[in-house]
DNA sequence: AATGCATATTTCACTGGTGAAATAAAATGA
DNA sequence: TCATTTTATTTCACCAGTGAAATATGCATT
């Protein structure tokens, strides 16, 4: 089942609440398709790890070592910029030392700390990685104007600038 | 750590790449922005939720239920409006059962199906939680003109339209 | 009616994410 | 300096999703 149908199931769910409960605001089925635009999106790209035997949450700590100039960082500071739980990142880290994608040693400045660092093996994977993921990602875009693309850019921020305004609001305004 | 500041530290890391492979595509930063998103969509709804221990995947069964003229489906059917696996149906439906929301017993036409209903005690539930979480959901989409929520639909499906021709395509293109 | 294929649901073993608590080291400050 | 608090990581117990296989029924063809 294609993520279109999918969509046009939601569609069709909407429909049949709002008959019982007709105040349900426009905006809810955009807000489940975003929900499964990024499912799909994520299926893509696991799709596209598995035969090498990641998952994204390795990938993505993986490429956050990457993108540093020296290559290193902290398990806290890489769950910063993976949005990952840094309970994870000890069992991730585990399987990307396995891997010899990364190493994993305490810190000499601060013992509490723990260093990961990339390895030239995981750099490599990376840059050999990498580029076999454009095309598809191009294909995602496929027909997008150049304004088109601006316009999500710009809409899909000031969504997100909403929504952080709204997190972790105790109280739900009247 | 809100959403804005999740999007700033991926734009970063995605700069960082880029000093190494310049070649990734734009578009990547939408991707990553999607997803980051729909978890904080998701996270929200969630957390509207948790008080009534009730999570997502039920909420989503429920209201499936709820929208269907009859009140009745498969799981299998249900499934499909999810986007849910078969396997976790029946965990969920076991806990709606529990909780009282819904009933669920064999088909009289095809013996191999399972009928599930949404009880009158589900409906009240759903009457009641529903409209509680309007307000949050009209918040999301503040400062949204006409025009821009038409073109956010629009590059949504658009976006869905792509993703799904992409979809399962075992080959990736040249 | 008997065989084989298709459909619907469930079970099971496994993977992955999460909150609470444990551990350990640094920072603070009376 | 010694007690307290804060920061960083890990461990543990639990919850949720998944593919493969089991089970059971229906359907079709001979």
């Amino acid at each position: 089942m294609s993520l279109i149908d999918r969509i046009k199931m939601l569609d069709e769910g909407v429909v049949g609440v709002r008959k019982l409960v007709p105040s349900v605001p426009t905006g809810v089925e955009m807000c489940r398709m975003l929900v499964l635009i990024s499912e799909s999106l994520q299926a893509e790209l696991e799709h596209k790890l598995r035969p090498h035997k990641l998952n994204d949450s390795e990938f993505r700590t993986l490429i956050t070592l990457f993108s540093r100039p020296d290559g290193t960082s902290t398990p806290g500071e890489v769950c910063l910029f993976t949005s990952l739980g840094t309970t994870n990142m000890t069992r991730i880290a585990n399987a990307l030392v396995k891997r010899g994608l990364i190493t994993r040693g305490p810190s000499a400045e601060d013992r509490r700390r723990v260093v990961m660092q990339i390895t030239p093996a995981g750099k490599r994977f990376v840059q050999k990685m990498l580029p076999t993921m454009f095309p598809r990602l191009k294909c995602i875009f496929e027909g997008f104007s150049k304004a088109d693309r601006s316009s999500l850019n710009r809409l899909l921020r000031k969504l997100a600038h909403n929504l952080s305004q709204l997190e972790h609001t105790a109280g739900e305004p009247p």
